[in-house]
DNA sequence: AAGCGCACCGTACGTTCCGTATGGTGTGAA
DNA sequence: TTCACACCATACGGAACGTACGGTGCGCTT
């Protein structure tokens, strides 16, 4: 059997969460880790059944009112989650951004440069989420970003600090600095 | 009719190549546009004919040996394809880092800790993926990355710098000095 | 306390994506 | 010449995705 990323996503957050319900995945996820790993809701439905089938997590099924069911994690499953948290990582990260492939094949279609217009529209995005990691980080007493979680918004917020940083400097025509820069810090 | 990302992908490739086959764009893309939107190959295959199914390709079959297939621009095509680089783009860019995961997960489900091995792995990962893209730098005369499409590898390196960065204050524990550093770059 | 409106919750469904596996095609070496 | 291997193309089944819709119950109004 084998398991894909999101699986353990579900499997982690079950082991985090405690028993839950995928609504309530649902809005766990979407204020915390669906920031880098973004997937359809329909997910958290479809995926648990797949994993209780498994033997992975447990369900219960609740009698009264909406029709309802409450995962929790088997000891199968919390090795599952601990075999695949120690092995070796070959997967190198992803990125799908739209922006950079238009920036990629602008001088191919476009008569009129619609660059400047494309680096200011990723300079507001980009502002954006930085300060929506921020808040995060103000809020991290919640249970989704208990301290230990925290680490990874830093990842996040370089991440995007750094696209900020390249898409100011397109629009300020000053791409060769961002080059110099990272020369001069790689040195210290 | 409703094209995906990858439609357009397919358009500009053949934008920017003039008549290919998909071997000709499995080719290109894997040592350039693959490196920042990363999709199968069959893709390759099954998109262009959908999108000559619409009229923005057009076919030329080979009649002799192979049966191959060069698709072509229509005017139709290149016009989708400009309309698709002048409009906004809501999408904000996606990253699916598996590390990241594991990181975030990390607390819930091991007993020893497994965050010494997954950041030295992925310095390791992300300092080899620099070296990629330098090296592609280094030949910026073939036909993939033509000058103005350059630009996009330093927006790659920015990111692979700053994820290094990440992992490497992890590893030596010094997670705050990132914030510290982002502060005073602001500043300035 | 009965009725109503709306936010909440779950799932069905058609399409696209994805990975794997396989088979055909040409070319260079022995 | 033939054999091996890299090159090229596609079939196929299952997973992912997005959308759209239908059911459910809570709170508000009167």
């Amino acid at each position: 059997m084998r398991l894909s990323t999101t699986s353990y996503l579900v499997l982690g957050m079950v082991a985090l969460r405690g028993p839950s319900t995928p609504y309530d995945l649902k809005r766990a996820t979407s204020r915390s880790v669906g920031y880098f790993w973004n997937f359809p809701h329909t997910q958290l439905y479809s995926e648990p059944e797949r994993l209780a089938a498994s033997g992975l997590l447990a369900v219960d099924l609740e009698d009264s009112g909406r029709r309802r069911k409450t995962y929790s994690l088997t000891p199968e499953g919390r090795a599952a989650l601990q075999e695949w948290l120690a092995a070796p990582t070959a997967e190198h990260f992803e990125m799908r951004d739209v922006a950079e492939l238009k920036l990629f094949f602008n001088e191919a279609g476009s008569p009129d440069d619609d660059v400047p217009k494309l680096a200011q529209e990723q300079i507001r995005q980009h502002e954006e989420r930085i300060a929506v990691y921020e808040d995060m980080v103000s809020r991290h007493g919640d249970e989704d970003w208990a301290r230990p979680r925290m680490i990874t918004l830093e990842l996040g917020l370089e991440m995007e600090h750094a696209a900020l940083r390249f898409w100011t400097a397109l629009a300020a025509g000053t791409i060769e600095d961002l080059r110099r820069e990272r020369d001069e810090r790689d040195i210290r």
